[in-house]
DNA sequence: CTGCCATTTTACCGGC
DNA sequence: GCCGGTAAAATGGCAG
């Protein structure tokens, strides 16, 4: 043990590199945070007009989840079809 | 669809505004994954040239935590471990 | 800080106590890990006469979700008729 | 038509022998279930006496890891913080 | 050994 | 301000 990354031979050189990542995953996680505050905002100003967060949670939920269903149903098919040999 | 009767004439204006927020919050949502996808690649990327993702995960983890909560869990962590003749 | 449990004034008592708990979790994890390696055990037995695994696997997991999806669609009736009741 | 598993043939016997896998599959996935939910009864229980549940997760945890893969780790995320200058 | 999937853990958000 | 539950992240395990 005693290796940074696999650039073996410079370690000053690998030492950067994990700093570069670190920063750049830091500042991944700020626009994170960000994006997740904003949308927090848009469900406290539905709410403050009186609207039911907890139902609009759940539509918003169902309606990607159908989406992804619909996205999926064809994969399903694939794989069922495969297994009673129809793609072979 | 259910017009219910008891109430005042402005359902459709409601429904409209219900509608506006759902479209906001998807809008956000998306950008969420976004950015959430953006992070993962860094860490991709920082595997790629050798580093270990986990332990990243685990230095900017840290790096966000203030002093004093990782004080107290490590203490309180300690605590429980020589609770139980971990530390002996 | 620098107590075990809420059982003020009997350290040694909370430590026992402690102790008799990770005892307990360790022994349930066990049962985890056995119940799951028999489960392996039985997709190994099923691939070995020639059944694709990942095609059992999404058949479970379908069966499982259609149950779950049945019983939640009685919980999301209220909620949706709860939700009319929200523009007025 | 084609078949299932390589019971050529049969696949009457086939359907069957699958049947009988799903449903013994489904029956060890109960029992994880059942183990699972044991477990979190008793950080529950452990919970309303006062401890805390996270650092009892922590304690089993390490208890699990070997001690050299412990120190291993913990080497290496001294060696990534140093090297970003956490430890200076 | 790599990627995928299930499980587990953490963090968040709304309610009390 | 805490608690409980719910969604996201992360770890670990398994199949290919």
């Amino acid at each position: 043990m005693s290796e940074i990354g696999h650039n073996s031979g410079d370690e000053g050189f690998s030492q950067k590199k994990l700093k570069k990542y670190i920063e750049r995953i830091e500042d991944g996680e700020e626009k994170k945070r960000y994006a997740a505050t904003h949308v927090s905002g848009i469900y406290a100003e539905a709410k403050s007009e009186g609207f039911d967060c907890k139902v609009i949670r759940r539509v918003v939920k169902d309606r990607k989840m159908s989406e992804e269903d619909r996205r999926e149903q064809s994969e399903l098919l694939d794989l069922y079809k495969s297994a009673i040999g129809m793609l072979d």
